[in-house]
RNA sequence: GGGGUGAUAGCUCAAUGGUAGAGCAGAAGCCUUUUAAGCUUUUGGUUCUGGGUUCGAAUCCCAGUCGCCCCA
């Protein structure tokens, strides 16, 4: 005999499992089927003419989410990509045996229906099914239907279920997607080209962040996984391509947090001829666009501090140091160039409740202040200027002060979305900026990316967004694990599979 | 890496150190326009893992695994 216990009743998987075998061995494999699906749930409901019932036919398809049974007809709902839209079966229409069939289903099950568009009496247009198809079997129960799926991490290592039972992570997934479809169109549209560079790569530079290491066997070398866009673009400027732009995944090593995953989007556009003012007219376009064609708003609700953020009119402008010097409350920025500045800074940031450590430089203490009292404050869409350069050894030095330059920084809902730079196109201060740099971050210096600047790189306006900021922004989400459909976690089982 | 917190039925959650329960889902039955459909009956547990304390542990202690929050 087979081990197969005789009451499985209890065992939604041996349950499931079962009514399969029996398709099978009655001659239908519903993984063997398919289905036409000539509509969306939502186009097919919008064909539906009030007072004209059963005018319109649709072949629409989705797993089954709802199931009402009243006995000799029911009402189920299906969902797809558009959301659900619900069927109306009856006995009379389907006939006995498809009918009994029909009744063996199980939420979740995938399936195909076609029959005519009407309007049930509580108002919700509905597809009188006349055929329908089981065209895969789910053989393991969908969660709980009103509270959806709440633990977190069966969210994240099961996304399906998530999207199949949460409405609002479908839509804010989604929404991401049509931010990136939108983006890619404003780009199009100004005639830049999306090109795609390499994640491997020999020297990962162009920020400072720790990498990841691989290796290749075939080489017999080690590779970083890139940490930034930029060293790449920039080559395409010198090779002749005017605008260019790249939507890439960047890995950083780094701390696993609310806002930090080890990889995430960026968007890193390029356009020579053009600078850091260039840059502010293409974001506040990027976002012009975005607001009319996916957020369908110019007023966003921040999240965090409920305040509306408004898109529309002019957006802010303020340079660093006049922020810094409104936070600490005198003219800090006086003593720049003084001995005194780092105990000046120290004590102002002290005075502030911020820790500061023993060997930090000047700047790193004042961006401290910038980063934790400063930013938070940032509401409102608005442009930093006149940062010092040690923060961006890759952007112009200002004409005015050397010791600043030719950068903003786009703080909005109190976070950093798209820092740009007028670009560093002189090989000898970028070789200076550099090794600056290398000294105090154990990062290789991209010796083959000044040969490139050598042969001439036109003067251009560079611009790099976080996709999952802007899109924790746009969304409203609460943690970057929300915008990213399947987040970093620790390796680990999601318990399926165990039952067999 | 440090601190806090959590893990109980497929899912969402209960349970003074003393027989582990409910809702949904499942099973059986009724119901031909339902809306978390309704009604009747009913199955289902290695209480994350491993130790310990105790007459007795889901509960207390220790260690581990994984998640979440805060900090670095």
């Amino acid at each position: 005999m087979s081990d197969i216990p005789a009451d499985i009743s209890h065992d939604q998987y041996a349950v499931r499992l079962k009514k399969l075998q029996d398709m099978r061995a009655a001659g239908f494999d519903p993984f063997r089927a398919s289905t036409a699906q000539t509509h969306f749930s939502a186009d097919a409901m919008k064909l539906h003419t009030e007072g004209q019932d059963n005018a319109v036919a649709v072949k629409v398809a989705g797993r089954l989410v709802v199931i009402r049974d009243m006995g000799k007809s029911q009402f189920v709902k299906i969902l797809d990509q558009q959301g659900q839209i619900q069927l109306y079966l009856k006995k009379d229409v389907v006939g006995e045996e498809a009918y009994v069939a029909f009744k063996k289903l199980d939420l979740g099950d995938i399936i195909g229906a076609e029959g005519t568009l009407f309007k049930t009496k509580t108002g919700e247009i509905t597809v009188r099914v006349e055929k329908y198809t089981l065209v895969a079997k789910a053989l393991r129960p969908l969660p709980e239907k009103w509270h959806g799926l709440t633990d977190m991490e069966q969210v994240y290592r099961q996304r399906y279920l998530d999207l199949i039972v949460n409405e609002e992570s479908r839509a804010r997934l989604m929404m991401r997607s049509r931010i990136v479809t939108s983006i890619r169109a404003t780009l199009a549209n100004r005639q830049f080209l999306e090109v795609e560079t390499p994640v491997l790569e020999g020297v990962a530079g162009g920020a400072a962040a720790r990498p990841f290491v691989t290796h290749h066997n075939a080489l017999g070398t080690d590779f970083y996984l890139r940490i930034a866009l930029e060293l790449r673009l920039k080559r395409l400027l010198v090779g002749g391509y005017d605008r260019v732009y790249e939507i890439g995944r960047i890995f950083r090593n780094e701390g696993v947090s609310r806002k930090h995953n080890p990889e995430f989007t960026m968007l890193e556009v390029y356009q020579a001829y053009s600078d850091f003012r260039g840059m502010m007219d293409l974001i506040k376009a990027i976002f012009t666009d975005l607001c009319r064609d996916v957020i369908g708003s110019f007023e966003i609700k921040h999240a965090a501090s409920g305040q509306l953020i408004n898109f529309a009119g002019d957006w802010r402008e303020a340079r660093y140091f006049d922020l810094i010097d409104e936070a600490v409350g005198f003219k800090l920025s006086a003593l720049r160039s003084t001995p005194d500045y780092a105990a000046k800074a120290t004590g102002a940031a002290q005075q502030l409740g911020l820790e500061i450590h023993a060997g930090w430089q000047p700047f790193e203490i004042v961006n401290e202040i910038f980063s934790k009292k400063i930013e938070p404050t940032l509401i409102q869409p608005t442009f930093v200027t006149h940062l010092p350069k040690e923060l961006c050894p890759l952007a112009k030095l200002n004409q005015q002060d050397a010791g600043l330059i030719d950068v903003f920084e786009l703080c909005i809902g109190g976070m950093e979305v798209a820092p740009a730079y007028s670009e560093q196109n002189d090989p000898f201060v970028q070789r200076e900026m550099f090794e600056a740099q290398v000294g105090e971050d154990q990062q290789k210096m991209d010796t083959d990316f000044l040969l490139a600047l050598e042969h001439g790189m036109p003067p251009a306006g560079g611009m790099g967004v976080g996709i999952d900021r802007l899109c924790i922004l746009l969304t409203g989400a609460e943690s970057i694990r929300d915008v990213i459909l399947f987040p970093s976690l620790r390796p680990g089982s999601a318990g399926a599979g165990d039952k067999q």
